[in-house]
DNA sequence: CGAACAATTGATCCTCATCAAACCTTGTGG
DNA sequence: CCACAAGGTTTGATGAGGATCAATTGTTCG
């Protein structure tokens, strides 16, 4: 299925582009798909492509010297990713991007988007906003884990999930769709607290949940939780 | 006392600016001076100024709803703070600037940098490098507070210091200048378990400590406590 | 010298990680 | 269509790592 170019305009960083712009990046762009858990790149791999989201879902990811791992991100359709490593001095991903499900994306050549942002303040401009975006959510993330209690950390979570991807239903709730381990690092904590904070929440009735699967039913509630003072 | 417009080639943003730009830079800029525990600006400010450290030393720093302290960064001399805001869509400020000193900064007028951007693509690299690597600072003091002991993130901190901003003496030693509450702050911790830590070290000569001060006589040793597998 | 502030040290308690075991859910192959 | 395997989830028991609080001891500076 062949990609129409002016739907690159969904991605913000693409967002001021001119048609001709999108349908250069598109030709010389290249489709790849993958399957589930496999990777668009590992972490440390020379930046050669920047991706941008066509279809599927993924997570952006780092390990450490011991194994355990850390979500930064999850990633949905048209979002740009790799993105960071076209601009970084050793030009080397900064983090692994994985599948959670089957999934296409348009990979561009780095230089080839570096050549183009030496005539179009458009592009450097989107593309800091998207850094400054990072930037403000990983400070968030550092700053609560670091004052923060488990509980609210994983409400935060949710709600970030919530506005990230969340599939609004007619009655208000909202699924989302991952398992507890990976709930559990984009936290930063266990499987088994999230798990036990998950069960808890079931029995006051804020959510449901099921294998690789929450329903938030009262999305007030968890905001309640993230913002109450920590007594 | 007047500053050398191309004196603000060691900002690493400026670094391949040209002479008349730079001119135009320092021509169109304020110094500003404070005091020590003055701030810059605060957290959620509108972002009008960007600034550049003259001299002194300063802190970008974080607040939570309950009051508690996060430490995101030091800057030093010629290091620009500050940016982040000019690049927001709501124009704010993310995080607050301290003097940790009395200090002096240039003042630049956000919409006056981004005037420059358009037709500048050296500036913008130079953001976006800057942004890059604030971003890996982040994901790695991020992952470090999700997965690692108190030990190795205080170890980390200063090492990090280190690299930053400490003054080497001629016997390899460095020294370093910070309260325990400043280094807790950028440790993720409080500062009883970071005196702990160092009352620790000390007693195995890694370092010297005293009051607002820690001499790292052994910097090798830090190292070791610092990548040195978990057991 | 004394006030203000930084650091140390001890005692205690609580949150959460860890480990183990059992229980669900889903998909597959006989 | 059932049985079983594989992987996700739950729950309990336990303990360690740090946070917290309180009291004391430096250190600096007016």
């Amino acid at each position: 299925m062949a990609l129409n170019p002016l739907d690159l305009r969904q991605v913000s960083v693409f967002q001021h582009a001119t048609d001709n712009d999108l349908k250069l990046i598109v030709q010389r762009g290249v489709e790849r798909s993958i399957e589930e858990d496999e990777f668009f790149f590992f972490q440390g791999d020379p930046a050669t492509y920047l991706y941008v989201l066509l279809s599927g879902r993924a997570k952006l990811l780092q390990i450490n010297s011991t194994g355990q791992q850390v979500n930064l991100r999850t990633i949905s359709e048209w979002q740009m990713f790799g993105a960071l490593g076209a601009v970084r001095e050793d030009a080397t991903y900064p983090a692994s991007a994985q599948a959670l499900e089957p999934s296409t994306a348009l990979a561009i050549k780095s230089e080839h988007l570096h050549e183009l942002m030496q005539t179009r303040p458009y592009l450097s401009f989107g593309l800091m906003k998207l850094m400054t975006g990072y930037i403000q959510e990983m400070q968030e993330r550092y700053r609560e884990l670091a004052t923060e209690k488990v509980e609210r950390r994983i409400a935060r979570t949710l709600l970030r999930l919530t506005a990230q991807m969340g599939v609004k239903a007619p009655d208000g709730s909202i699924e989302l769709t991952f398992t507890r381990q990976d709930l559990a690092e984009m936290s930063g904590t266990t499987l088994f607290t999230a798990s036990r904070v998950l069960s808890e929440w079931e029995k006051r009735g804020l959510i449901e949940s099921g294998r690789e699967r929450v329903v938030i039913r009262k999305p007030h509630g968890l905001v309640q939780v993230a913002e109450e003072s920590g007594e």
